[in-house]
RNA sequence: GGGCGGUUAGCUCAGUGGUAGAGCAUCUCGUUUACACCGAGAGGGCCGGCGGUUCGAACCCGUCACCGCCCA
């Protein structure tokens, strides 16, 4: 017998290390059927579960599982990115506790130790997900740094290369000066700062007591100012453009140029130009045919090496000495020294308040230094343009339609990707220098002293770029590294391109943008045929999460608290497509509510003799009841397996729920209650609970596996553990559904009145009176009260709360209360408990309620316009309606009259 | 400044041209042997504003307001 408390620690890990140990999560690749894929997008081994992965690996579960009881053969791959950066700070911390640094362990000895804490602390997430439930093919996990797939990271650079598509460029490019590594556009996120606007005074050359005064956000970068600009069409600065400058403190001769880039409504409308430190500066540098000083190292410390022999003193205006004091100082020091030293002499015109966006790395925080330095670059344009067209075409389609847009907006404006960083952990790039600089790529070091003496013409010693790759740049490959390619294996045959990619519209850029373009490139293919983008979780408030903001919830807790299923079943309700959710723990706990009320219901079916093994057929029921709750299940079906179709988790959820409890438990088991007595009548009704209680089961089971399972295995529908393979229900035969619907729906409208009308009119709970029944009229010969009512007269009586039902006759009896439906009346005589006042008010406001929706059919149907253009159907189904209406009220009508007759 | 999304019951959200919905919350009643993590019933809406298209608009079009996100 089932637990009277539903107590999820009790069963889930248990059954999950069944599925797991029986190889239930595992693909079948040697099997016929057909394969359906989902790439598990590969999380940070450096992560933990968080609400954001509980989401979007919730969903890819649901989506396997379904389509594995459909019969799929279904791979969901599992696997972890190395994270480079994200990684080798967590590794270095470790070190500085233990008072060491990665440079003085060496590069090969901090490897080994990053590879130690990886096989000792990493991929707790993997742990995570299996609490989670999630049934990925564990066989099959995968790591971005393992061999397999880092040898498709070469072999992706290496073809690239050959094909011109990577590069080493000088370009102006994100530096993180606390990582001291290049980072891509991406890494960078923009924060507003409090900052402050300095008007510098520029003395114009040859032409004494004149300025031309610059406004500045980095006074700091004014060392490598090679011009200042003013707009084209600024009249105030027309005299100026061509005549030459002089960079105070420096002494450095620069020329007054005419580019749209300056703002004439910014500042003063003239900008000093940085090239080597800022992105507009640079373009405008390029334009110009400029000179591009660096006044700033790796560690954003002045560096005047590039600046140092063009010193010049003059009086008043210039002091090498000044200059070389700054060197080696941190930028916002020197910006501190610089704003000083101008205004001693007399060069700063004034200083506003301003708040400016400012880029800053979004893992060291660290505001960003735009950097001149050579780096490797992937020309993403190019891969894009296959991207771009895959989804125009609708090769590759996303779930919800709109966020094409974000996707194309990005792809068609795409920069070059610095894809080289400036660290020890990740894909060493397979790139070797002879002694004169000359660039040897091959996919090992013994290929590249091949090519190095065939281009020297003997031995020459070679050294390996120091730089890694962007972690991004293997995740790239993942749909197709993780199946063995470059091998041309038959699992890249037949799981490649894959079904879905799952992921949060924050990621579109990262996994699917370039996904697509590796996919494209390597295997003439897309990826995945499907995008399906959801959400952020919030808080209640819809907050974003944040450690910060002290309002991040541990998806652990909840499922220690409420169950897995119960944290799954809340996240699949509330997200709705590519909406971020908002989730607190009551939701989970409404949803632990309903594993509950399913839990209940089947021990109750349990306790009443039904079991999983049955020989019940469904076509062979002819109890209306039974066939009204078969056909109400297939609609179900149907309703959810459309709405998993449509990747509607919201619907699926919510089908599964209305049909569970307002179905199954309301209706189904309620009217059972008596049949369930009845020998005669008991063992179809057993078996119908036992067909649809299995049905609900397999439903469920992509949402709520652990319950799911644990039930299925419990009533014994078939093998332990075999749920999660069983075949996803479909429609059954039922006996003349269309009867059985129409029988039951007017039982229910008879108590749902009869429960109304008894609260309306103050009936004590415990009162029992007839329930009489008159003025019936049935389509056809039929005999509505006998063939209808009378099999459910138990059932009335219990759930209405009524002694007897039958047929009036004669006039109504005094005090009653009268309930008009559409095909009957129902009499009440209600005499010592009615409330007669309150019958009266209660039958008013039905008259008034019903004339009102009569009148509003009737201004419809005196509408010429609408007879003539509405549709034929519509004007029927309008008319139809208003005459019910009209039959309804003259009975509310009469009622009153009586009413009145028998209280004077 | 450009783009996208949103605005429907107290809250969270469904609803894409034809009778305004669900869950939660609220109120009333109820512990009849599955379930108080429950049951029954009820109240609660100028569907953000204005204009247009249409026989008919929460829905389509235009416009404005406010909120959120992305990009510059």
């Amino acid at each position: 017998m089932l637990e009277k408390n539903y107590s999820p620690g009790e069963f889930e890990q248990r059954l999950y290390e069944g599925w797991e140990a029986a190889g239930a999560f595992a693909a079948r690749p040697n099997s016929p059927a057909k394969p359906f894929t989902i790439m598990i997008p590969p999380p940070n081994v450096t992560g933990s579960l968080h609400m954001g992965h509980a989401l979007t690996f919730t969903l890819q579960d649901v989506l396997i599982r379904w389509r594995r009881m459909q019969g799929y053969d279904a791979l969901w791959q599992p696997g972890t990115d190395h994270a480079g950066i994200a990684t080798q700070m967590v590794v270095e911390r470790l070190l500085a506790a233990e008072g060491l640094n990665r440079q003085t362990l060496g590069r090969e000895a901090f490897l080994a130790r990053v590879w130690r804490w990886k096989e000792e602390s990493g991929g707790s997430i993997t742990r995570q997900l299996r609490r989670l439930g999630a049934s990925l093919d564990w066989a099959r996990e995968r790591f971005t740094m393992d061999p397999g797939l880092s040898r498709a990271v070469r072999e992706v650079f290496v073809r690239l290369y050959r094909e011109g598509l990577i590069y080493r460029d000088r370009r102006l490019v994100n530096w993180d000066p606390e990582l001291q590594s290049a980072i891509s556009d991406l890494e960078v996120e923009n924060r507003e700062v409090k900052g402050h606007l300095w008007y510098i005074r520029y003395p114009i050359a040859d032409a004494p007591e004149r300025f031309i005064v610059v406004a500045t956000t980095r006074p700091e970068t004014m060392l490598g100012d090679v011009a200042i600009a003013v707009h084209p069409e600024d009249t105030r600065y027309a005299d100026l453009v061509g005549r030459t400058a002089i960079l105070p403190l420096v002494g450095r001769r620069i020329p007054i140029i005419a580019d749209p880039h300056s703002d004439p409504e910014k500042g003063t409308g003239a900008v000093k130009i940085t090239p080597a430190h800022d992105f507009n500066d640079f373009a405008v540098g390029v334009r110009h045919h400029l000179p591009m000083p660096s006044v700033l190292d790796r560690q954003a410390c002045i560096d005047i090496s590039e600046i140092s022999g063009e010193l010049v003193t003059i009086p008043g205006l210039a002091e090498p000495e000044t200059v070389r004091a700054l060197a080696g100082q941190d930028r916002f020091a020197a910006r501190r020294a610089i704003v000083d030293a101008l205004g001693r002499l007399g060069l700063l015109e004034k200083i506003e308040p301003h708040t400016h966006q400012v880029p800053h790395g979004d893992r060291s925080g660290a505001p960003i230094e735009p950097r001149l330095t050579t780096q490797w670059f992937c020309n993403a344009a190019e891969l894009a343009k296959a991207a771009i067209a895959a989804v125009e075409t609708g090769k590759t389609r996303f779930v919800p339609k709109q966020w094409e847009n974000t996707f194309f907006a990005w792809m068609r404006d795409i920069q070059p990707w610095c894809i080289s960083r400036q660290l020890w952990w990740g894909h060493r790039i397979p790139a070797w220098y002879g002694p004169d600089g000359q660039i040897f790529v091959a996919m090992e070091e013994a290929e590249a002293v091949a090519l190095a003496r065939a281009a020297y013409g003997k031995e020459v010693p070679l050294k390996q770029d120091e730089d890694v790759l962007d972690t991004w740049f293997s995740s790239a490959l993942w749909p197709f590294s993780t199946l063995g390619w470059p091998e041309q294996t038959p699992d890249l045959q037949r799981y490649y391109p894959t079904d879905v990619l799952v992921t949060g519209f924050d990621i579109i850029f990262f996994w699917v943008a370039r996904m697509m373009m590796m996919g494209l490139h390597f295997m003439g293919d897309v990826p995945f045929r499907t995008v399906c983008i959801h959400g952020l979780v919030r808080d209640e408030r819809g907050q974003k999460m944040s450690k910060s903001r002290g309002n991040v919830i541990d998806p652990l807790e909840l499922i220690e608290q409420y169950g897995a299923d119960a944290l799954r079943f809340a996240i699949a309700a509330a997200t709705g497509p590519g909406r971020d959710i908002k989730l607190g723990a009551a939701r989970v706990e409404g949803a632990r509510n309903f594993v509950t009320k399913l839990w209940n219901a089947a021990r109750f079916c349990e306790m009443h003799g039904v079991s999983g093994k049955t020989a019940f057929q469904p076509e062979t029921a002819r109890l209306p009841l039974c066939r009204w709750v078969l056909d109400a299940a297939n609609r179900a079906i149907e309703d959810a397996t459309a709405a998993l179709e449509a990747y509607r988790f919201d619907e699926y959820a919510q089908v599964c729920y209305k049909f569970t409890w307002n179905t199954f438990c309301d209706w189904f088991l309620e009217f059972a209650k008596p049949a369930l007595e009845d020998a005669a009548a008991a063992e179809e009704v057993r078996g119908t609970a036992s067909y649809v209680l299995g049905t609900l089961l397999r439903l469920l089971h992509p949402v709520i596996p652990f319950v799911s399972e644990h039930l299925w295995d419990h009533f014994g529908f078939d093998e332990p553990l075999s749920l999660i393979r069983a075949p996803w229900p479909s429609a059954c035969r039922v006996y003349q559904p269309d009867a059985a619907r129409r029988d039951l729906d007017l039982i229910v409208r008879i108590i749902s009145e009869v429960r109304s009308a008894r609260n309306a009119l103050h009936v004590p709970a415990k009162a029992r009176f007839p329930l009489l029944i008159r003025n019936i009229i049935a389509s056809g010969k039929r005999d509505l009260f006998a063939e209808s009512i009378l099999p459910f007269v138990e059932q009335i009586c219990r759930l209405a709360g009524v002694s007897e039902v039958r047929i009036a006759e004669g006039a109504p009896p005094e005090q009653a209360a009268q309930i008009a439906l559409a095909e009957l009346e129902i009499v009440l005589p209600l005499a010592g408990v009615i409330d007669t006042k309150a019958e009266a008010a209660r039958l008013a406001r039905e008259a008034e309620a019903l004339q009102r929706d009569i009148g509003k059919l009737d201004a419809k149907l005196t509408n010429a316009d609408f007879l003539a253009r509405a549709p034929a159907e519509v004007v029927e189904e309008t008319k139809r309606r208003r005459d019910e209406l009209d039959m309804e009220h003259a009975r509310v009508k009469f009622a009153i009259r009586s009413l009145h007759a028998t209280a004077d």
